[in-house]
DNA sequence: TATACAGTTCAATATTCGTTGAACTATCGT
DNA sequence: ACGATAGTTCAACGAATATTGAACTGTATA
């Protein structure tokens, strides 16, 4: 993962309406919302919403689907852990015991590390 | 967890200073870095440095400690986990096939969803 | 084809953010 | 106490962001 890629993730996350709006299409799951609901769940002017989706969706966090004259938007979930991955890169030196300390016991992050190195293969992967 | 703090997280990731420091501080682990390391390390004047430091401070997402005349900055993972959590918050309306469906396989999110409830205890969770 | 509906695009404006240089505070070594 | 080192604070300027209203594109329906 490129770290232009996962500062548009941030930067796409980092408004209020965008961050509401990502968590309503990842509460929608796989079935996604139109515009429409959005907006009506949001309380926003069209115009406005389509605005930030359109930040929303060039981030690549959703996808949009054209559905007659509806645009259905769905999260990439993918896209956001694989981001949490980025970030998690050589935790503690990669040291799993330090890391474990620093996290609190919270949870084990190696099924990230592995599933995001060998997805995005990040940089001396080829 | 509050929308507020998230929000202040993910506006602190999204600048490239800040993105490339708190991912310093994660490889560094416990031990941290002193504000000149950082400094030296991303290659930028300190006053300018200052000013990140700042917002990832007042975000939460990473700590100070002064030690002499150095200040020792050291990440906060757990808040970055609990906010992934926030995120990931009734997932796919809490439907775990689907969930895993649309997590591509990557790895399972419940221990972050207990985790996080537990801790955080969120809004319904009472 | 004409009308309504669903969304997007555009221009303008106000606000916020990031960088720079200068001055400042606090600590260490002598 | 003095100078040097480590960092922070402040003011100012340019760049980027968010919101609004108006006009626009495309799809459905009569």
């Amino acid at each position: 993962m490129e770290q232009d890629k996962v500062l548009q993730v941030f930067e796409a996350l980092s408004s209020t309406v965008r961050l509401d709006a990502f968590r309503l299409l990842v509460r929608a799951g796989g079935g996604g919302c139109v515009a429409g609901e959005i907006a009506a769940a949001l309380a926003l002017p069209p115009n406005n919403l389509s605005f930030h989706l359109k930040a929303l969706t060039q981030s690549g966090l959703v996808t949009v689907e054209q559905e007659g004259r509806f645009q259905r938007y769905r999260a990439n979930i993918r896209l956001m852990l694989d981001t949490v991955a980025y970030l998690m890169e050589n935790c503690c030196g990669d040291n799993p015991q330090a890391c474990a300390e620093l996290r609190g016991g919270m949870f084990t992050l190696t099924p990230i590390f592995e599933s995001a190195q060998a997805t995005s293969g990040e940089d001396g992967a080829a």
